[in-house]
DNA sequence: GCCATTACTCCAACAATGTAAGAGAAATCG
DNA sequence: CGATTTCTCTTACATTGTTGGAGTAATGGC
């Protein structure tokens, strides 16, 4: 393994946005949470699922799968739980992004330096 | 190319690092202010020569040799300057980052979920 | 029942990035 | 000169990112 339990970019992401869906979080849901935050920047189903397994494998996650909801073409989905590793893993990157952020922001003057957003 | 101009990680604190070193941004500089921001996990230094020759091959940053400085073993240094290139593909990550962090804190309630930084 | 459609999951192959470990060059001091 | 210190750069490999498409279920209309 790499180093202790650093994580990519992606895999931030991905734990974000099943931190922010709680019981809703599966594949498709997680994939459009994820656009939300990298807009204007497209992320592809395939790598969110991908992301998904490395990460239950390494027990940050788990999954089951649920009953088909009554929609036109709704089948079961997988949904993940965000499990403490993953947790812990999730705030100590948000933590460097953090400090990274405000380093930024004051290496360019305090000012606002972006509008967007 | 992977995309557009995205960037990792590393490459993101790499660029932040210069950012804020500005004129005295050189390998070793840049090393210490990035195990700076990603405190308590360290990074070698062989890590960051990698990032950085990557990060100029794609036009975010130049570099140029200065001369020797009369300190004991103080031999001439390679400073990194930051290109418009560069500084944009920083931005654009800091912003994700930073909306991030923001769903982080929202979805755990707003409270200080973080004593340390 | 069948078929078109929709929502969703998962795999395989490849590209980019992250990381460690160590070799090697240049300068100062005694 | 030789020891020491600061710094650069290379090699080799591990992990992560990304795409594109295959495959499975469920619904609704005919």
């Amino acid at each position: 393994m790499a180093k202790a339990d650093s994580i990519g970019q992606l895999e931030q992401l991905v734990l974000t946005a099943i931190l922010r869906l709680g019981d809703d979080a599966y594949g498709v849901s997680i994939h459009s949470t994820v656009e939300e935050l990298t807009k204007p920047r497209a992320v592809s189903l395939g790598a969110i699922y991908v992301t998904l397994d490395r990460l239950e494998s390494k027990g940050m996650l788990t999954s089951r799968l649920t009953d088909p909801t009554p929609e036109r073409g709704g089948r079961a989905k997988r949904c993940y739980r965000l499990e403490a590793l993953g947790e812990r893993a999730l705030k100590e990157s948000a933590v460097t992004a953090k400090r990274m952020w405000d380093m930024i922001g004051s290496a360019l003057g305090g000012r606002k330096w972006v509008k967007e957003y």
